[in-house]
RNA sequence: CGGGGUGUAGCGCAGUCCGGUAGCGCGCUUGCUUUGGGAGCAAGAUGUCGGGGGUUCGAAUCCCUCCACCCCGACCA
């Protein structure tokens, strides 16, 4: 490719509306214009960074065994019925209607399609497994898309789905997929993580997610360096930091702490370690009385300890709490509490609330907590004999950095990550709900065991940029960058010995299978050099008069690393094993 | 969907309070000079001032009303 012949408008600024680097530097390398909140164009550098994904992506799907197919982007209400999720989807998912009023659904992903396609397709044990893939255009209309393609409406994504005659079967196939994911990532170039990972209504431990690591991310990953342990903080396990308690010593005390909300600052007037504070947070579920008819609203007084924080995932697994439940308002606290939120405790509410401890407050000996009148804590307060033993222990805190590893060996880390991938095991949630079967050796009807792969393709290429990036622009990994290498020729205009020597060197290296793209559009050095960083193409080979003297062209790494001045045949050379041995990986 | 904010040339902005017929930088076009880290000079082109309605002799500016976009908040590739 000659720069001259390919399209691409590079900025000095970038508009005012981006936030993320990610988004920045791809609207300013002119790989990517938006259209509409979440919606972009994908220019051509964009989209050849996307197809290199692709490829990586089919290649190794294709090797695990998975067949690549397509399903229609615009999918019909009735399939969607069939599962209750043309209801539960609510507005996240972009309905339209046809010419005949029919409803219809824009992909957000397609289990029901795939089912559909199983159920007519799979007659026969023999027929599996079997596992279908497409790398498609999803849309989900998100409540706040942001960070460009990071977390777009629109976007690419390669979704995944096994179909298994029983749980061993399937859990082989989420295996294999689980391996070829890390193929995948391992080839597209990214420093990521497999975590642990929530799995939802559908419960089991098989779900996995691959994240890049970035301290841009949206979520906490904790891993445990010592033992290979990693999980979402979401799921990630926090054990008691008091194996016991101790025996009680100090007396129970109505303190006064005006203005004192936080336990930060309770602690801090009171002159006490912030670990000896509990932190109560307020929730509300709606449950059904006797009669099952009438809703009354239950409130729930979830305790951690003053340095820790509520993990709602966690809480929402709680008998009671896991049919849904809400942060109780003000009025609630107050008709239950007898008072403002910030001098809440468990000790005497007005009325009944059901109480949680966490399983490091349960243990817990003379804590300060909330004394349900404003501008007052106890300080000196012990369960059994201050107030009752909670009537629920459980594990509802984000695990922090230092906590034991839930495997007993070493202690936690937390990094930032970026969520690329899921592998998650299904069951046969949808295939029973669309009656899907297959018949089995023994001549009756089963529902296929499923599980479904996703990995977005165009949120890759945010992340990539927001692991690997500097002040000049973006540093591809060489497996994604739209071009592998760049030849800039200085003086392209006015020197023939430059245009000779850079044209017979693009040729060989094309001829080397190095994707090249040659700067022949007569700019100044400055300008070249400036937007090839910008746009992060890995190697820069520098032809000019200057060098041509010496009988010399220079290798530059984008990584930054030594500038070589090579004759021509050892820079060919050079980059060319240089490149073999990277995508050898 | 709540709460806050912004819409002026492709991009970044000024002008709005105090109405008088739209400007700056970058980019773009042409010419000359320049040529190893975003060149200089000269001459140009580009605007429904987010849309609609109103007030006024006159509206980017004042009023009303839509719309779009961004930021902060209850989970996704």
């Amino acid at each position: 490719m000659r720069a001259s012949q390919f399209h691409f408008n590079t900025l000095k600024e970038a508009p005012a509306d981006a936030e993320a680097v990610s988004q920045r530097l791809m609207l300013r390398a002119g790989m990517i214009r938006k259209v509409a909140a979440g919606i972009y164009d994908y220019m051509p550098l964009a989209l050849r960074s996307i197809r290199k994904i692709e490829t990586i992506i089919r290649d190794e799907l294709n090797r695990a065994g998975a067949l690549e197919i397509s399903m229609p982007l615009v999918q019909p209400a009735e399939l969607w019925q069939e599962t209750g999720r043309w209801d539960k989807m609510g507005q996240e998912m972009l309905r339209l209607r046809d010419r005949h009023g029919r409803d219809f659904a824009f992909q957000p992903t397609s289990e029901e399609a795939v089912t559909d396609i199983a159920r007519q397709e799979l007659k026969s044990y023999r027929q599996l497994p079997c596992n279908f893939y497409q790398i498609q255009t999803k849309f989900r209309d998100e409540r706040r898309p942001r960070f460009g393609l990071m977390r777009g409406r629109e976007f690419i994504m390669k979704d995944g789905y096994s179909f298994d005659r029983d749980a061993e079967s399937a859990g082989e196939s989420y295996e294999a997929m689980y391996a070829a994911y890390r193929n995948i990532f391992d080839r597209i170039g990214l420093v990521y993580r497999a975590v642990a990972a929530d799995t939802g209504a559908i419960g089991g431990d098989r779900s996995h997610e691959f994240q890049v690591i970035a301290d841009t991310g949206e979520d906490a990953l904790v891993y445990c360096p010592d033992s290979g342990y990693a999980a979402n903080i979401e799921l990630a396990e926090a054990l008691p930091l008091i194996s016991s308690r101790v025996n009680t010593s100090a007396p129970l005390v109505k303190t006064a702490t005006p203005g004192m909300v936080a336990c930060s600052t309770v602690a801090e007037f009171l002159g006490a370690p912030l670990t000896t504070t509990v932190k109560s947070i307020v929730l509300a579920s709606d449950e059904l009385n006797d009669t099952g008819r009438d809703a009354a609203t239950v409130l729930w007084l979830l305790l951690v300890r003053g340095d820790h924080e509520l993990n709602e995932t966690k809480a929402a697994k709680i008998s009671g709490l896991d049919a849904g439940f809400h942060f109780a308002s003000e009025a609630e606290i107050i008709e239950h509490f007898g008072c403002k939120p910030g001098y809440l405790g468990p000790i005497a509410p007005r009325k009944p609330v059901r109480i949680v401890a966490d399983r490091t407050v349960a243990n817990m000996s003379d804590f300060i907590c909330g004394a349900n009148a404003e501008g007052y804590h106890y300080i000196g307060a012990n369960w059994g004999r201050d107030l009752p033993e909670p009537e629920v222990v459980a594990d509802i805190r984000n695990v922090v950095v230092g906590d034991p590893s839930p495997d007993g060996k070493g202690t936690l880390a937390i990094d930032r990550g970026i969520e690329v991938g899921h592998v998650f095991y299904l069951g046969d949630k949808y295939s029973r709900a669309m009656n899907a079967t297959f018949l089995d050796i023994d001549g009756k009807p089963r529902f296929f065991i499923m599980g479904c792969y996703g990995i977005g393709v165009t949120r890759i290429l945010g992340a990539a940029i927001e692991q690997n990036n500097d002040g000049r622009g973006i540093l591809w990994p060489t497996a994604i960058a739209p071009f592998e290498a760049v030849i800039c020729a200085v003086g392209w205009g006015k020197s023939e010995a430059v245009r000779h020597e850079a044209t017979q060197l693009y040729k060989a290296l094309r001829t080397a299978g190095i994707d090249v793209i040659l700067d022949d559009r007569d700019e100044r050095p400055g300008v070249m050099f400036a937007d090839w960083e910008l746009i992060g193409i890995p190697f820069r080979l520098t032809v000019g008069e200057r060098g041509l003297k010496e009988g010399i062209v220079e290798v530059q790494s984008r990584q930054g690393g030594m500038l070589l001045k090579l004759a021509p045949d050892e820079a060919i050379g050079y980059l060319t094993n240089l490149l073999r041995r990277q995508r050898a990986v």
